[in-house]
DNA sequence: CTGAAAGCGCTAACAT
DNA sequence: ATGTTAGCGCTTTCAG
């Protein structure tokens, strides 16, 4: 079918070694042979069999991403800059979707596709404490998110905590006193526990309870999960005067339900994200929100991975990318 | 390293090719047999070295999808449905992004990766007429658009010009007279330039100008091109009581534009986009848009990619997907 | 600097 | 129903 590196060699009468040399830029070939060879390549059109050199070398070039879905504007952006940074190492990304469940979550790592990936960046969302023994993989795999559930494992955190206390300042500051939360959820692990958590921290340095806070949402992240959040507050009778969505996705529904519900933003109720997803600068009214650092994270996970699977890497290490506050219109 | 296959069969001690037939699901093993060999197989942890097998095979259960970016929405969410539906029929989804420049498209169809994937779904929308003859490609290969370019391959089309045509019959029916366009390109090829083509015979037909379009707007469909072809075409000082964007990403960037310069929608201008991505549903006001019929798409593109791959197919098809107007708030 | 030969881990005829 | 034997197309010692 298609022309091998054995035809190549033969038709330019060389051996399949001197082939492989010059396609693959080794430095000692004589520029005739190299000329040679390579007149040879393109009369053939010949075409590198990556599977076959994947094999022999046991390594494939390809990093995996696993993200619950690539609709959540969030890890689009996400995927895409991992892409960016993995591209300008020479790697190309494998995007596994987990559907952002526990047995979505679980599969990826256990999924014979592993053997096509060189290693894995891995952003768990519903994982439980009694999965962590998952964890313990055997292929070079970088953490986004805390060390909550395993330290021995290359993690790159972004500043969630310290996320929740800004937005809670920064709304406090405007005279808020009472903040509604959407997204939160029982899970201990995870991104939205420690937002919440920063929210709380604030809430309390401030004086105020930081146990009552109105609340509603559930696991996916979504536009949709937003409106419905803010539509069951209302309906609940909750009065508060802020909302914080444990994402920006989540807060551009919640805005859109309020609006429809003729609450005034930032007027009556002032709502702010997280993410700084696109979307939120151009919402209307723009959404305040923090900045994670997006693109850090993307080029700090795939160094690490690349590292380790090149054999660069240390010890585990965990790398804090700082988080910045964006303020914008809908916190007046 | 890795167990092999071969250390399974000698553990359980049987032959290669058995431990192969259990793996595989081949139906006449002795359930003696395989419950021995599945024993060996969790004992050892062996898990299927997937290179090898594509390498044995010649294929690799992947499928390529090739689009410009993926932080655009509408082809995170087009790359969305597209694994899904690979998934369905037991393939994973290698995204190649191509930045949507004509390097960018070509780069991918010559690409060694593609002796990594069985097949290509692509979606070019930079490419020019002179790049016609790349795409006489030797694998499988589906084309997301008009058969405009080349005609023996599969096609898999969106209503574009009907589209334009709806949305414009739309416009003149709410009495607008004056349309503007954002995101027009000379292209002669792409979904651009049918959109237009359908707003032009609308507005024909309806007895106006057709060629009297204010337009503006670049190659890149993002929320920042919508935003700035709008500010271009008020310092212009054009008049317009419609606007339609050729994508919803440029027409969310437009509301916003117009929204800063205190023009209301819809009550001075209506506005309607194409793609009915997530975030025009949330929009404030709520946009009106052209739904292309994703889901379906997506689902045509794999199964004829599929088939193609596993040698069901016939001679090459176009298929047309309808299209259906989805009208909102925007434009009243 | 180039060639010969072995082998990566699996599948697939072909036997048995 | 299970075992044997060749490759798939490339990389990689090791010679020369």
């Amino acid at each position: 079918m298609a022309v091998t590196m054995r035809q190549v060699a033969s038709h330019a009468g060389v051996s399949l070694k001197t082939v492989s040399n010059v396609v693959n830029q080794y430095e000692h070939v004589s520029a005739s042979m190299r000329a040679r060879v390579m007149a040879a390549i393109d009369e053939l059109g010949y075409q590198m069999n990556v599977t076959a050199r994947n094999l022999s070398t046991g390594r494939t070039g390809m990093l995996a991403l696993a993200v619950p879905e690539l609709r959540l504007p969030y890890f689009a952006e996400l995927a895409d800059a991992v892409m960016s940074a993995a591209d300008r190492l020479g790697y190309t990304v494998l995007i596994e979707p987990t559907t952002g469940d526990p047995a979505g979550e679980l599969e990826v790592l256990r999924s014979p596709r592993r053997s096509m990936t060189d290693g894995l960046i891995y952003s768990p969302t519903a994982l439980r404490e009694a999965d962590a023994a998952a964890l313990a993989v055997d292929f070079p795999m970088v953490l986004l998110g805390e060390r909550s559930l395993r330290s021995d494992v290359d993690h790159v955190a972004m500043a969630n905590e310290a996320g929740g206390t800004m937005l809670t300042e920064h709304l406090l500051a405007r005279g808020c006193r009472r903040i509604a939360l959407i997204g939160a959820h029982d899970s201990e692990v995870g991104a939205g526990s420690l937002r919440v958590r920063g929210v709380r921290g604030a809430l309390a340095r401030a004086g105020l309870d930081p146990d009552d806070l109105p609340s509603a949402g559930s696991q996916r992240w979504s536009r949709e999960t937003g409106r419905a959040a803010v539509a069951e507050l209302l309906a609940r009778g909750e009065r508060f005067d802020a909302l914080v969505a444990l994402n920006d996705a989540m807060a551009l529904g919640a805005m859109r339900a309020l609006w429809d519900a003729g609450v005034d933003v930032p007027g009556e109720v002032r709502v702010a994200g997280f993410d700084d997803i696109e979307d939120s600068g151009y919402a209307r009214p723009s959404l305040t929100t923090v900045n994670p650092g997006r693109e850090e994270i993307a080029r700090t996970a795939v160094r690490l991975l690349v590292d380790r699977i090149e054999g660069r890497a240390e010890a585990a290490s965990e790398h804090q990318v700082p988080a910045e506050l964006v303020v914008r219109e809908s916190t007046g």
